[in-house]
DNA sequence: GTTGACAGGATTGTTAACAATCTTTTCCCT
DNA sequence: AGGGAAAAGATTGTTAACAATCCTGTCAAC
């Protein structure tokens, strides 16, 4: 119903190829930040167009997209936005447990002062897109930050597979979220950031795992999944 | 210089189609059991008389295993088996370090006496396979009892990644490990299946720590990468 | 004898057409 | 009018040919 889901800004002018990782770093972002909904169809010959660029292409991305779960290749059907269950809902975030914990400590023992200046920065705009009331930048923004900490952690393993469940924790909150607590709660991200400058690696790490914690208890996983779920049983409960 | 990489044993008969997953997977097991060696050339032609399906399958496996830095894809080059930089398998085991106590916590508490039997059985294995002198058997068990657990915590997403690092740790453990120690010792997984059995998470999780911890302190990472690294480095250390 | 360029062969990357499947519309029958 | 089957259209999956790039072996020049 909207428009194109990941457009280009440069109206199809013959001027620079773009490549298949920044396709897929487009995708990504665009999961991420809610424009692109769970379920939602991804046509090959609209997105051709979109990004102006061949099928094979195209459909090279899909795959990438695929093999981390952000989009799912029914045969014969399309690519669709993936649209997380319950269980998949609960592995992400038992992996992000085990994951951003660790990550922040890494951060806290090892990162210049630079990055975390950077995050800083960071959270500052966070914190005024929340006041502003602008509620697409607060997502966006909120979920940066965890980016933001792997990156700063120097691992680039890290970072590339919390990429993946960052993106995959965006459709989940969507789906099982209490509507209105759709970000991170920026004091957490505040407080983690005063355990990460005053270098207090054990700190950080207890933060985070509280922090993820509080973000799993806002989900309601008891339902079954709405999208792409069974018809029979979603209409026989009422 | 061996025989085809990944061979059919069924002579290519015009039986039963092979699914790209079990394709990905195959390329999988011979890079963990070491019948492919870092730096290997993957060619297209190779590996499609090998499954005996067509290119366009062959490229899209070559690129999920790309997309999991199992191999490396070089423009107008080829697929080649990857080499991690000593960057990289630093990034490894410390994902791993994250990873695997978490998922060892997590099958002492949930896992079923019949996924804990399965672990004995395949330490049993493993043992066996060692006293018996079948290194690339030991080797191969080594690592599946890794995935093993990862697979007994019933969590999809966190076995998928471990799979990868496992995988890529093998490449590491073959580049930069000290000859004859290319495997975990059996008596680390026997003490830490003693904690599983006695569902103690808290000594299991400390156990992993440890053992994973062991492994990356034999390895040497202090030179430079030896397959495709700097050659003029390399040659001007003596 | 060694180095450089050049041609031939082989391999990879891309495009386009074809085949198969699914979705939607239309039309006929009850 | 409602339901169902069949055809038309659209979308995806596959195959094959083509273009571009790289590797190898040969030959001439210094």
């Amino acid at each position: 119903m909207n428009e194109s889901p990941a457009q280009e800004t440069d109206g199809s002018g013959a001027g620079d190829e773009i490549t298949e990782t920044e396709i897929v770093e487009r995708i990504f972002e665009a999961v991420m930040e809610r424009r692109l909904a769970a379920g939602t169809k991804l046509s090959e010959s609209e997105l051709c167009k979109a990004f102006g660029v061949g099928r094979m292409r195209i459909r090279r991305c899909l795959l990438l997209l695929a093999s981390r779960e952000v989009v799912e290749l029914r045969e014969n059907r399309g690519a669709y936005v993936a649209s997380p269950t319950p269980a998949q809902a609960r592995d992400v975030f038992e992996a992000r447990a085990a994951l951003e914990p660790a990550i922040a400590r890494l951060v806290a023992e090892r990162a210049g002062a630079a990055e975390i200046a950077a995050l800083e920065r960071f959270i500052a705009e966070e914190a005024a897109a929340h006041d502003r009331g602008s509620r697409h930048e607060a997502i966006r923004l909120s979920g940066q930050f965890h980016l933001q900490l792997a990156e700063a952690s120097g691992n680039a393993t890290l970072e590339r597979i919390l990429r993946e469940l960052v993106a995959r924790s965006s459709l989940i909150v969507a789906i099982y979220g209490a509507p209105g607590l759709e970000t991170c709660r920026d004091h957490d991200h505040a407080t983690l950031l005063q355990a990460l400058r005053a270098r207090d690696g054990a700190a950080a790490e207890r933060l985070m795992a509280a922090h993820l914690q509080d973000i799993a208890a806002t989900l309601d996983l008891s339902g079954r999944a709405p999208a792409g779920g069974d018809l029979v049983a979603v209409l026989s409960a009422r």
